[in-house]
DNA sequence: CCCGTACTTCGATAGTTGTCTATGTTGACG
DNA sequence: CGTCAACATAGACAACTATCGAAGTACGGG
């Protein structure tokens, strides 16, 4: 039934470059490489129909889904599969061929990475 | 002189249009609009010269930085302006004249947003 | 072996964006 | 009032991107 609770949360994720990155935007100037890195990733998401696919993915049962899940977001097929290879490049999806349908899942790791870059000083 | 600790660090910020905006990308697939409020925001984080720029500041001693402070990302002093302005009109940046310089800074509120956005599953 | 479904790739095109130089504005200082 | 410094705006241009329809690939079923 439902293998949900099983995702990896923080893999190495020494697959195709994605790596953990970046510390805090606001506790130094971030270098020009840290910048490209951390930019390719804040562009995948800057655009409303990669940021629903991608939430549409996040937020699906078991952590994934096939494309025919989540083509409903107002755009033509191929429109959709652009994106998600997008996605895939930026390091934030990752895809599976299963018998007729292609599955997406999130790379948790990459998420939480972005998710500290914009951490808060903790304001001590 | 430093008047670093006195940031106001959630205020409603119902100066422009800011908004807490969003539940957490991992909670439910965004609606259309959600997707184009939050999407702006990233966008704006997704080009490297902006990042340094909004890195610059936000890291900077106090909180706030003038352009002449920041404006070493290897680009021409007006595109440091274009992209200055394009952090502001995301709401992610402030200004206030004072003088001869312009200093900016972050709103730690909308900040704090899109770390929300990010924000993975409690895994309970 | 052929067909249908699911998805990707290909070209083409309109719109957006990052960058520059040149010019404008605003404030400080004689 | 004149000038200099800090920053913004304007206009132009090359590069990128989102989108589409059409064609291609992969797989399962009859």
């Amino acid at each position: 039934m439902s293998n949900v609770k099983a995702l990896p949360l923080l893999e190495p994720a020494d697959g195709q470059g994605v790596a953990p990155c970046c510390p805090p935007l606001t506790e130094r100037p971030m270098t020009a490489q840290e910048a490209e890195t951390a930019a390719r990733m804040f562009k995948a998401l800057g655009d409303p129909v990669r940021l629903r696919l991608f939430s549409a993915v996040a937020s699906h049962e078991g952590g994934e889904a096939c494309v025919c899940d989540i083509s409903d977001v107002g755009v033509s097929q191929p429109t959709v599969s652009h994106h998600l290879k997008k996605l895939k490049e930026a390091g934030l999806l990752t895809s599976e061929r299963r018998g007729t349908w292609v599955y997406y899942r999130v790379e948790p790791s990459v998420l939480a990475a972005m998710g500290k870059l914009l951490t808060l000083p903790t304001a001590a």
